[in-house]
DNA sequence: CTAAATAGGACCAAATGGGTACGATATGCT
DNA sequence: AGCATATCGTACCCATTTGGTCCTATTTAG
């Protein structure tokens, strides 16, 4: 329903606990107790975060995961991206298999609503998710 | 995965034919074959679009379905509502419900995404999908 | 009266999403 | 060396959603 998934959810609160203090290590039971997600969750979505590069991990005892960049280099379109793969509204607007392929004359419609929304969520970085929600100019 | 689905985009082919000739009645069976989208699908998503109000329809022989306002007057976000129903992207957005409640510091943010978003679908109209896509400004 | 339409369901199969579990591997500490 | 603590990868399950078909009213033109 044009949504997106809780796991989605899960990575930008887990993110933006990471960012409040950067550069330190943090594992999963202490990101966990801190966002209030449940510590498999936390750790399936952090794996997955950790592959797609947006953060760092160290194993081992007293390892954990770190962010990979500095927060206003992390977008939410980058987190969405993470999650759930290349953003497109619909199917014709990413790859070919559009059963009504060429006569559509609505595709590059969607191709300007779809750009569209990707840069309303590459506006907004980590960093500003710290402070309070006054990106109305977004 | 930030997608909407199939039945929306058969609701957008489908009325965007339907506002080549507006005031014109259309069966079933026309607009699926002008639009590729199938019979069955078709009628199910006439009938939701009708229960709906952005189309009415006419019962019996000779009958079908016609715009119910003026194309320009029929914007995406309509239709997106429509089939999916409100628009949210995550769940703390729409109803309460969010697993994270009080301690959510970034919904106020995802709020604001969501608008804008809703925006971005609000801009475009039915009567505009006719013509080319040079709404690079919306 | 009949044919042509929509209305409104029920229904089903496939895909997706949310969540859990488990064995493997890496690392710090004693 | 050995153990406790971590992440890694993946397999798995269940509930929900989606995509799609079909059938039976009901309505109306001719």
């Amino acid at each position: 329903m044009l949504r997106l998934s809780k796991q989605t959810d899960y990575a930008t609160v887990l993110l933006s606990h990471m960012a409040s203090a950067p550069q330190r290590v943090c594992n999963v039971s202490e990101l966990a107790q801190a966002t209030h997600v449940s510590a498999p969750m936390a750790s399936k979505t952090l794996k997955v975060l950790a592959r797609e590069g947006l953060i760092e991990s160290e194993r081992g005892a007293s390892g954990g995961y770190r962010l990979s960049r500095d927060p206003s280099q992390i977008s939410i379109a980058d987190i969405v991206r993470a999650i759930e793969g290349p953003i497109a509204l619909t199917q014709c607007s990413s790859h070919e298999g559009c059963s009504l392929q060429s006569h559509c004359q609505i595709r590059p419609h969607w191709q300007v609503i779809n750009s569209t929304i990707i840069n309303s969520l590459k506006q907004l970085s980590l960093a500003e998710l710290q402070g309070p929600a006054s990106h109305l100019g977004l």
